[in-house]
DNA sequence: TAATTGGGTACCATTTTAGTCCTGTATAAA
DNA sequence: TTTATACAGGACTAAAATGGTACCCAATTA
């Protein structure tokens, strides 16, 4: 499936709510309600926004959250490794040199020339574009064989 | 990590070898040797290559596995489809009209949008872009910015 | 100081994943 | 026709990740 966990699908879901409606303060409780999900689980999705930078809390009474930096300056890519780590698609896409397959595998240049590619294509749409509701904007997809590479992946 | 599964990830290596010696029959024992990995690990690997249509088995003496069709024709998005099923990023982005968030959720369509990207992109990486020793030449990505929308995504 | 609201941690249930094994069946060569 | 080879299919188990919950603490403000 090269899914999302449920967990980051709702984050994305949240983000775009506080996004909706960037001037004021969110509690919990009121996000929950809004995009129906329970409390706790909402919280717990909160809390790893928070730790990843993406939003800002204040305790107490007429406390909440709000974003850290404006939507267009928050991506898809920065909400996914906010809850599941570094976007990769495998192992020795993030690690150099620590995969004991490497002289049998073959596959990992490019394998994570592919996972560049993908990280770019997430780190090109912002919240912005999420909580939008006009059809997202994505980058020309060309093909392949017109393209002379060494260009595209630096 | 948006990651593959480790078994999509042996899939990719296990084609990957076969394809560089696309003329012989492979065994599940050869391969086994060639990669690294543990045989049952690598014979279910390949059973399930085989339901996806990307490998043709041979039974008996002098049996084995070979492609289907060339590697030119086998997709990144072939293997990992056969292994993790659909490529897509959420539950939403297969099946339409099936979530019961949809009405608070508020990001689906575009959330779509990019599952579409990332699986135009993988099936835009072939088997023998992988097997290849050669840098992979990936499409070139314009930024956002500088595009028309609606021409891209369909 | 009381009420509100987030912070942190620990825990448990469930699901998914990975890996193994066993038995059956097709094929080719002797 | 027999036998060795090799894939097919399914059941099973162990381990890990995931999702969800509960509890108590800390900060803020009225």
């Amino acid at each position: 499936m090269l899914k999302l966990s449920r967990l980051t699908d709702y984050a994305a879901v949240v983000m775009a709510q506080i996004a909706r409606h960037h001037q004021a303060s969110h509690t919990t409780a009121d996000l929950a309600e809004a995009v129906q999900l329970p409390h706790p689980t909402v919280s717990k999705t909160l809390k790893m926004l928070v730790k990843a930078g993406l939003l800002e809390s204040q305790r107490g009474v007429q406390g909440g959250y709000r974003l850290a930096r404006p939507a267009s300056q928050i991506t898809a890519a920065d909400i996914i490794s906010a809850i599941e780590g570094p976007v990769a698609m495998t192992e020795c896409s993030q690690a150099e040199g620590e995969c004991e397959l490497a002289a049998t595998c073959g596959v990992a240049d490019n394998w994570q020339r592919v996972s560049l590619a993908i990280r770019t294509l997430l780190e090109s749409v912002t919240l912005a574009h999420l909580a939008d509701t006009a059809p997202i904007k994505l980058p020309v997809q060309l093909p392949i064989q017109s393209i002379s590479l060494s260009a595209a992946s630096a």
